[in-house]
DNA sequence: GGCGGTCATTTACACTGTAAGCGCCCGACA
DNA sequence: TGTCGGGCGCTTACAGTGTAAATGACCGCC
C-alpha cells in the first residue's frame, strides 16, 4: 500500500485521497474503483502495521513471550507513528490484527489463564504499550534533548503553583543519562501482577 | 465554553469553527478575535475537562487516593467521549491539567516515592485509565448489548483461523451478567505492583 | 463484431480552516 | 463636545477536503 508510506513520512493527518493518488500517478477518484472509503484505506494500512508485529507463541515462559511481543509492538508503532492512535481507536480489527490478538490470547490461555483472564490481561498489557508509545512519540528520546526540553518547560511551570511538577521537571533538566526505561517499569509491574493471579 | 457542549454532543470530529460560531449566534471569523486557532479551542476545552477530575490529596492511603482519582478521571472522560484521545495526544498541558498532574505527583511523593518513581507510576496509571476508557467508549456497556454484539462478531471470526479469539467471543455471547470490571482488574495490578517498589 | 465489465478521468458540490479588509460602536482624552 | 483608537463582528476569498455522478477508453468473451 502506497498510502502506508505516505502516512509514515507525512503523518496520517496529511494523508488525502489526492495525495495518495498522486503518489500512484493517478487521479483521486480512481482510488474509488478499488476501495469504498478513505476509512477503508486507513483500516487497511492499520492492519498492515498489525501484521508487522512478531507473534507470541505458546511457551512455558509466557512472560518472556509477552515482553517480546510488547517490545516488537512498540518498535513497530514507533516506525509508524500514526498507528498507535488507530490501534486504540476501537475500529473493528482486520485479519492481521485478529491473528495478532488470537496469538496473544493463545499464549496466555496455554499457561492456564481462563479466556476472560487472558482477555483482561491482554487489554491491560496493550493499554500500556499504546499509552507508552503515544507518549514517547511526542517527547524527545535522547538524554540531552530531554534535558533541554525540560529546561524550556520549566519556565512555564511556576514552582509556586506546581511544586511537585516543577521539582520533577527540574530533575529531568539536570539528568545526564537516560533513566531506567519507563516501558519495562510498567510492563514488569503488570506481568508480575498477572503471574500472581494465574 | 460552548465548544465543549458541541464536542460532547456531536463529537470532536464534527466540531468546526462555523458550527461553534453558529451555536453562539455569531459568524465563524468572529471567533478569531478571541482565540488564535482551532487548536486553541481544543486545548481550551480539553483543559476544562481536566479541571473536572477530583484531585487526589496526600494521604497515608495513597492507593485509595489513586483509585478514587482514576475512577473520577474515567467518569469524566466518559462524559466527554472525545477527550481521552486528546489527553493521550501529548499536547502541552494547560493549567488545569498541570494542577491535576501536580496533585497526583504530590500524593505519590508524600508516601515515599521518589520524583522519578512517582512520574513513572503516574504514567503507568494514566495509560491504563486512558486506554481502558477509550476502549470502553467504543463497546456496548450493558450485558445484553455485549452479548448481542459478540454474537454478531462471531460470524466474522471463523474458529478455524482464530480459535482462541473465537472461544472468548463465544463466551461473551453467552454471558448473562457483566463480568468483573476490567478497570479495577488492571488498576489493582498496577497499584499492588507499585506498593512493592516503594 | 459487438457487448459488458473494469478502471481512469472530469466535473461538481458541500464543507473545512483561516487570511484580508471593512465598518460599527464605545470609551478615553483634548 | 469632537475625534480618534481599538475591540469586535461581518463579508469575501482561497486552497484544500471527501466523494457523488457522468463519461469514455480498453479488453476478454460470446
Amino acid at each position: 500500500m502506497a498510502a502506508l508510506a505516505y502516512a509514515d513520512t507525512h503523518g496520517l493527518q496529511a494523508l488525502s485521497m489526492r495525495k495518495v493518488a498522486g503518489d500512484l500517478g493517478v487521479e483521486a477518484m480512481s482510488l474509488y474503483n478499488h476501495i469504498g472509503n478513505k476509512a477503508d484505506i486507513i483500516a487497511g494500512i492499520t492492519d498492515l502495521v498489525a501484521g508487522e508485529i512478531t507473534l507470541p507463541t505458546p511457551d512455558f515462559d509466557w512472560k518472556g513471550e509477552m515482553r517480546a511481543r510488547s517490545q516488537s509492538a512498540h518498535r513497530v508503532l514507533v516506525k509508524h507513528p500514526w498507528a498507535a492512535a488507530q490501534f486504540q481507536a476501537g475500529h473493528p480489527p482486520g485479519p492481521m490484527m485478529m491473528t495478532y490478538l488470537d496469538a496473544t490470547l493463545g499464549c496466555l490461555m496455554a499457561v492456564g489463564f481462563t479466556p476472560a483472564q487472558a482477555d483482561h490481561a491482554r487489554n491491560t498489557i496493550d493499554n500500556h504499550i499504546y499509552g507508552y508509545t503515544l507518549q514517547k512519540l511526542t517527547r524527545p528520546t535522547r538524554a540531552r534533548e530531554i534535558a533541554r526540553a525540560a529546561k524550556k518547560e520549566l519556565k512555564s511551570i511556576p514552582a509556586a503553583s506546581y511544586p511537585h511538577l516543577h521539582r520533577r521537571t527540574e530533575e529531568l533538566a539536570n539528568a545526564t543519562s537516560a533513566e531506567v526505561d519507563d516501558f519495562d517499569f510498567g510492563l514488569t509491574l503488570i506481568l508480575d501482577g498477572l503471574d500472581a493471579l494465574r
